[in-house]
DNA sequence: TTGCGTGCAAAGGTTTTGCATGGCA
DNA sequence: TGCCATGCAAAACCTTTGCACGCAA
């Protein structure tokens, strides 16, 4: 399913990625940004590769909870985020890598108590962050 | 943002609905049901009953990870439910409701020791059920 | 040279909206 | 009677697909 074939394109929208990685952009954005920098890419091209991407895991996706349009996030190490939970705020956006402890825990009491096997790459915790939680109280 | 008016297309949804209680029905799905029994209802009365329904705090959204169209679930035990977490099976759909002790920790531990307040009607845990996960291992 | 990748435009599917009509209170 | 609700069709949206051309290997 990975890619044969290196091109610019593809390069760009990695790149873009990378460069956004604490955000979570949808393929519009990515199409607006990348055509703002004089580097325009197809939207179809968008699209295609950020399925692929997600293909090979190398890319979150988000199906908008509110909105309307998906957004994708490039996974930095992802070994690494398929052992901890994951949270997002629902307000800001802001998006937390979990490596701790008393989640792992989770895991285990979910299959031992539960019979449930918890997927961290699919789930996500939302709720509010400490900025956004002071802000509205 | 109620509905003021009871209407008999509104009742015949929500019959819908808690007669689904157990499954997540599309709006397609409501719609078609409610043709084959003989109880037609307009799409976009279904469209606009389930977002009022929502806004309410009734029912529960689920973007589709995988597919196209949403799917809406009757919250039974709306105060209850806010108190705990849920599960849902990425392979049959499964939705399990999650009253339990150490489940309730997350919350505090994710406030005390990572100022993030969780919110349980917004988060939904991934992973495979028991029966799932003993088919596919 | 081969065949994958790209980009445009069109198609596909879901959800929203405008507007005239119908029905609740 | 006044207004909200309904239903149809059209519009709006996001995403996918078909196809001819371009480009990587």
């Amino acid at each position: 399913m990975a890619s044969t074939y290196n091109t610019k394109q593809k390069q760009l929208i990695l790149d873009m990625l990378l460069k956004c990685k604490e955000n979570q952009l949808s393929c519009e954005e990515i199409e607006e940004k990348l055509k703002n920098n004089g580097t325009p890419v197809g939207k179809s091209t968008v699209y295609r590769y950020l399925i692929s991407l997600q293909n090979e895991g190398k890319v979150r996706k988000f199906t908008s909870e509110n909105g309307k349009s998906a957004t994708f996030s490039y996974i930095e190490d992802k070994a690494e985020c398929s052992k901890h939970l994951h949270l997002r705020c629902l307000s800001c956006g802001e998006f937390v890598h979990l490596s701790c402890s008393l989640m792992d825990e989770i895991s285990t009491h979910l299959v031992n108590d539960h019979k449930f096997s918890i997927d961290n790459s699919k789930t996500v915790l939302y709720g509010l962050c400490e900025k956004c939680n002071s802000s509205k109280g």
